[in-house]
DNA sequence: CTTATCGTATCGTTTCACGATAAGTCAACA
DNA sequence: TGTTGACTTATCGTGAAACGATACGATAAG
């Protein structure tokens, strides 16, 4: 099927208010996890490691997940280390692979701001499924 | 209500999932764009351009729309200018202000791209929808 | 045991947004 | 009409973070 110009007009205009609503959200995101002293990256990390299975908890697997390059994942997870938000160890069975693991604080800092996330997108999140469905 | 210790694990994974639907989302948005010559944040103010009304297409505008300090967005447009985008002109009836307006080039851009931004949400947008809703 | 592969690490560069600051323009009002 | 203050854009220097290129230690394959 095609598009009038005035359906196109309106993919312009969907498009537009899914972007808004994004930026917000990401924006949102950035506020609060720098108000509790990490950045949205490292909480992306934690929320990772929470949920990968203890076996993909390396630098490896946070660049994948992430869709980092892996020397970015490096340098994420020595910020983090240095933040003390996680700890890193050789994997004695395979000394090449570096486990992470959440410390206590990292585990605080992750409970505190996912439920930050999640009221906000209980709230706005509307907002985000509306652009999408109606473009 | 209160949530048990199961549910709050979900919603760790749904929290991850939403992130990690966004991450691609945006991973492609930069991919797509950089093939055609620009910056996701450049195809945000094309965007932008096209969907705010006429009195609103300023330095300004922009620097609010993209959540942006305005000297950012002095710098944004710079780049976009160089790059034959958009085109600068000073506002007649009040000279502070810079009006924006896109070129061609900078139609024919935004054209392609928020096809391609299109179709990639009609095909993946749905597991955006459902991270939320299932949260 | 030599060679190839894997996982992590280091270095230098680039990009882009930021804070601080400045400069030009306009509006209000004594 | 001259001055003050608000608004808009611009400049400069800084910093954070990801990247490409490269290297190094650990392991696997022959």
């Amino acid at each position: 099927m095609s598009a009038s110009p005035s359906e196109i007009d309106s993919h312009f205009v969907g498009l537009s208010e899914f972007r808004r609503a994004l930026r917000q959200f990401l924006a949102y995101s950035e506020l609060i996890t720098r108000r509790h002293g990490v950045t949205s990256q490292q909480y992306q990390a934690l929320l990772a490691l929470k949920v990968l299975p203890p076996e993909s908890r390396t630098v490896t697997d946070i660049a994948a997940e992430l869709l980092l390059k892996h020397h970015s994942a490096v340098e994420l997870t020595k910020r983090m280390e240095k933040a003390g938000l996680v700890v890193r160890n050789r994997n004695p069975e395979n000394r090449r692979k570096v486990d992470l693991s959440l410390t206590a604080a990292g585990l605080k800092t992750l409970e505190t701001l996912a439920e930050l996330h999640r009221d906000e997108l209980l709230r706005h999140g509307d907002r985000i499924q509306r652009a999408i469905t109606f473009l």
